[in-house]
DNA sequence: TAGATTGTTAATCGATTAACAATC
DNA sequence: TAGATTGTTAATCGATTAACAATC
């Protein structure tokens, strides 16, 4: 497994390739072709062929490549191996559900605290995971050598908490808000989910089909 | 405005023009040019040029753009002013997040009804939106004229759950789960958000940081 | 061996950026 | 008018697809 600078739109597919073999793994297969990986993927077989080589050949030829392999290498490859310590910012509506709902462990995060400012909830836990108060949080972070954190709050309290977060030594952002980190921290990992720009592009296209 | 076909890429910026623009809209700023939003976007101005001028071109040379005019240009090319009637499909904490969280009729959509498989929430209000249970979900839809799901429920309910929703008419998914829609269904809308995907691309980006 | 399928190079396609004449 | 900034064409860059020799 080497790298080079592998591009954007390798690794945004490396998470489904991950999946569709976890999958097959788990079916007991044990070898799957190009081809057959791109009928999956809704590819071609070229592009599957291309992207997998970024890491270094370990298909087979006229055999095709080896699913367990497969699946470890592109694990691997997209770190999952390690854990990277986290908290989550916010215990609405979606830091709840988030909090609640992912399988950290097997995405390289391990969830050391929830910090929310409604005193009514503090010390509570969502899946064995505390609630802490907001003052607490750089103190925390530093403590516990954070490295990630999850932001689920109002856009508004985005700024002040990002500021707190980096001042405990966190960098890396899994960012709910609107609010653009890398302007004010040009060198923090962000990685943003924009729902609603989400929603807006499913209007588009509704429209796009009417007309 | 027309249209021709526009790329995807350039589909996937408006929602962030139109974010900015409102915010620019707000603070009564009246005219912007190609390289002010640019350095908002972060992006060239000749990119923002290029992207407006796909819906015919109403800058000014010398002048820019006008901000209002601008706001309502893109709002009418996403498709905001219309509004296309959607369910949502599970009551869990995801579905519940989405329900109590988005802002459904500045996105083109009016949330009709929330559907569950859980008999003791039946009834219940999210938002003033009532949650029905899933076995009215069919005819519900095909009395109502609903054209957008919304599947937060688990992946293993999802086909089964999307049938019902194709033969009540709908054709638009804003699509939470891993269940791969248009593999059965080859002609509908899909918006997809894997979570989980994000966050193991925010995994590899922090481990490509480390070496 | 013959058939299958990879690794890899070359060709194509699309998207981004640069340049500049048009014009407000 | 002079300066600014667009609209639009051309140049560049990157990503996808096709092709095929290498080889299991």
């Amino acid at each position: 497994m080497n790298k080079e600078n592998i591009s954007k739109s390798v690794i945004k597919r490396l998470p489904r390739y991950y999946r569709f073999i976890s999958e097959l793994d788990e079916q007991g297969v044990d070898r799957v072709s190009s081809g057959q990986l791109a009928e999956i993927m809704r590819t071609t077989a070229s592009q599957v062929r291309q992207d997998l080589n970024h890491f270094g050949g370990f298909g087979h030829q006229g055999y095709g490549y080896p699913v367990p392999k497969l699946k470890e290498e592109i694990k691997n490859i997209l770190g999952l191996n390690k854990t990277h310590k986290a908290v989550l910012i916010g215990a609405g509506h979606i830091g709840t559900a988030i909090a609640a709902h992912m399988d950290f462990e097997n995405m390289g995060f391990s969830l050391e605290g929830i910090f929310d400012t409604n005193k009514r909830i503090i010390g509570d836990k969502i899946r064995k995971v505390e609630i802490y108060e907001i003052e607490v949080l750089r103190d925390f972070c530093k403590a516990k050598g954070i490295s990630a954190a999850f932001l689920c709050i109002p856009r508004e309290s985005a700024p002040g908490v990002v500021k707190v977060l980096n001042e405990g030594g966190v960098n890396s952002f899994w960012n709910f808000t609107h609010y653009d980190i890398n302007a004010d921290y040009p060198d923090a990992i962000v990685e943003n989910v924009h729902l609603s720009d989400m929603l807006m592009t499913l209007c588009y296209s509704m429209k796009e089909l009417e007309d």
